[in-house]
DNA sequence: TATGAATGAGCCTTCATTCAT
DNA sequence: GATGAATGAAGGCTCATTCAT
C-alpha cells in the first residue's frame, strides 16, 4: 500500500520532543475529535477545553493537522510498542495472535482516550503526506508482528484464510467493534478476543 | 441501538419521489463525498460538477444534510431490495448466508457509484434525527434477512459465533474490504465471498 | 418637501387598471407586510398565501418593489377620497377636522386590511422615485383636505398652533396609535377622535 | 404592553462592558441603520465604514442581530438616564413636562448620531426575545419619568387627556418630527418643545 | 396565464491562522 | 509562552427575477 504512493514523506516533520503541554493539548484533541469528527472540531475548541486560548495552540503546533498528524503517530508508535510487548517471550503462534487480538481490542476500548478512534475514523482527514508517514510507522512495526503472528499459524496449517486476507478481515472486524461492544457480564473483552481468535483458526 | 435513542423520527420527511435531476445531484454528491468527505465537499462543487449553479440545488434539497440523508437513505432501501432479492426462494441457510456476503460485497465495489462507502463513512456527518430515520430503514428489511439467515445456520450448528456477534463481525470484516480489495486474477469478488463464508461456519 | 426633491416620477408608471388577480395578490401582500415588514416578505410567501407560484407573480407586477409601490398608491388614492368625502358638505372647520380625524384613524383601524400601516411603516422601503409618486399623490387631495380644515380652524382663532405644525403633530400622534389602540368600551375610535380633536384646539 | 409578552427575556446576554471597537462599530452601524434600514444595511457595510473587514466584527458581537439590539439597549438606558437628570431636582410638573419633552426631541435630532431613530425605525426588526429586554429596560425607568411629570398635571387639573393617553400622543407626535423639523430661524427646538407641551396643558 | 426549474449575486457567519503586545 | 484582535477566504443558504414549456 505505501509502496504505491508517489508521495513524498520527507516534508513531514518527525516526532518532536512532547512536552506537556503539547500532551495535554494532544489528549483534549483526541477526544474532541472522537465526539465530533476532524473537521468539526474547531481550534478553539481544543484551545477552550484545554484551558488556553485559540492563538496559543500555534505555539505548540504549527497548523490543525499537525495536531492531527501528531496525534496518530504517537498512537501509532505506542501500538506498535504494545504490539511487540504482547509478542515478546511468546513462541507458539496462536498465543501470539490471541495477545494481538485483545492488544488491539484494548487499545480500542480503553477508557482512558480515544486514540485508536481516531486512527481508524480520521484518516481520510490526513493530509496524504501525513498518512504516508504514519502508515510508514505502522508497517516497520506494528503490522511486522501480526503478520509474523499470522504467518506462523499458517505454517502450522491451522489458519483459515491467506495471512494477508486474515489480517485485513480482521482488522476490519476489530475496529467494528467500537461501534457496538459494550463490555457487560455476558461479554468481556478477554471472551470476545478468544471468540474472535477462534474463528479465524481452524477449530 | 436504534431502541436506545431518544431522537424522534418524525421531523425527517419521508423519501419523496427522486426526480431525474434530484437523482443526477445524488449521483454526483456521492462520488464527491466518497472523493472527499462530506464536510469537505461544498455545495458549490457538487452544483459545478453537476452542470447547474449553486442556488438551484436548492431547488430540489433543501439542506446540503438533505443530500446526505437521501443518499443514504435510498442505498439504504436498495440495500434492504437486493438483500430481500438475494435470499428468495433459497432455503439453505448457508446459501443465504453466501448470497448475503456477495451481495453486501457487490454493494460496497459495484463500479457505478460509491453509494455503500457513504453509508458507512459518512455516519458522522448525519445529525441524529436523520440518522435515526436511516437506521429504522435499515433494521427492517436488511438486517432481517442477515439475522434470519444466520439464525438459521446457527440453528444447524454450523456457525461458530452467537450469530449477533457473528453479524457485527462480518459487517466490519466486509466493510473494511473497500480499503484494501483490487479485484484481480488470484481473487474474485465471488471468491472472496466464498472466503470470508467458510472462516464463519464450521468446516 | 416633495418640491425639493430631484427625482424625477416619469419613469414611475401610473396605476394601472387593477383586476381582481392583482387586487388579491395586493391584499395578500399588504397584509404580509404588515405581519413581517417588505424585506422580510418573500416574494414566494406572497405567492403561497395568494394561492399561485411565485413564478405567476411576475405576469401581473413586474417586480416585488412594484407591488409596494402599487399598494401604497392605491391606498393613498382611497384615503384622498375618504378625505374628500368627509369634508364635502360640512362647512364648519371644527367639524371637518373632526370628521378627518376620524377618518384616518378609521384608515389605521379598520379591520379588513393593513394598508395604512404599510403606508407608514414601509416608507423607506419605497425606491426615491416611487416615493415621490405617491407624495404627489397625497399632497393633491388628502394633505388639502387636512390643510384647508387646519387653516379654518386657525383663521377662526382656535387652532393652537401654527396649521403646518398642527398637521405634523396631528399625522404622529394619530400614526402611532396603532401601537397602542384597541377599541374597548372605554375608548372607542369616535371617543378617541373626539379628545384628540380637544387637545388641539383651544377650549 | 409588556406585560402581555410570553417572551421570556432570560435568553438575553445583558449589556456587557463596552470596549472602544465595540462603541466604534456601534455608531457606524447606527448610521447605517438611520440611512438604509436594518435589512438593507449589511455586515460588510458596517465592516467597511469601521475600517475593519467582516470577520471582525464578530469578535465583537456574535450577530448582526446582537448589534441591533446592543445599540438600541444602550439607547435606551441613556434616555433613562437623560430622563432622571431631566427632571431631578424639579418640582413643577410643567415644569418636569417641558424639560421631558425638550429632551425626547434633543435625543431625537441631536447632530452626532441617530440612535434615537433606530429606536423608533428598526423595532420590528428586533427579535421578540431582544424587543421584551429592551422594553423592560424602557418602563423601568424612562417611562416612569414620563408618567410621573403626567400624572402631576393631571393632579393640577390642567392636563387635557389622561395621562396614559397623553403619553401615547406626545410620543407619536414627538417621534414624527424626525420626518419634518429642521432647525431654523422661525423653530427651534425649544421654541418647539414649548409649543408642544401648551398644546397638552390647558391654556 | 401559469408553472417551476434555473439563475447568480449576495447574505450572514465560521474558522484556521497571524501577529503586535 | 500567552493573549486576543484582526484577517480573509470560504461556506451554506436565500431570494428576486427570468424563461422555456
Amino acid at each position: 500500500m505505501s509502496k504505491t504512493q508517489a508521495v513524498s514523506v520527507d516534508s513531514v516533520a518527525p516526532l518532536g520532543p512532547i512536552s506537556p503541554a503539547k500532551a495535554r493539548i494532544l489528549a483534549v484533541a483526541v477526544d474532541l475529535f472522537h465526539e465530533k469528527g476532524y473537521e468539526r472540531t474547531t481550534v478553539r475548541d481544543i484551545a477552550e477545553r484545554t484551558g488556553i486560548l485559540s492563538g496559543s495552540l500555534f505555539h505548540h503546533f504549527k497548523s490543525k493537522q499537525e495536531i492531527l498528524y501528531t496525534a496518530m503517530a504517537m498512537t501509532t508508535q505506542a501500538m506498535g510498542q504494545s504490539a511487540e510487548a504482547a509478542v515478546t517471550g511468546v513462541d507458539d503462534p496462536v498465543a501470539q495472535l490471541k495477545a494481538l487480538i485483545l492488544m488491539e481490542l484494548n487499545s480500542i476500548h480503553r477508557e482512558d482516550g480515544h486514540a485508536a478512534y481516531v486512527l481508524v475514523d480520521e484518516w481520510r482527514s490526513l493530509d496524504p503526506e501525513h498518512a504516508a508517514a504514519v502508515l510508514k510507522l505502522r508497517d516497520g512495526s506494528y503490522e511486522r508482528c501480526w503478520m509474523a503472528a499470522l504467518e506462523g499459524c499458517a505454517d502450522k496449517g491451522i489458519l483459515k484464510n491467506n495471512p494477508r486476507i486474515a489480517r485485513q478481515l480482521l482488522r476490519g472486524a476489530l475496529a467494528w467493534t467500537r461501534t457496538w461492544f459494550r463490555a457487560d457480564g455476558a461479554l468481556t473483552l478477554p471472551g470476545l478476543a478468544d471468540e474472535v481468535c477462534g474463528t479465524f483458526l481452524k477449530s
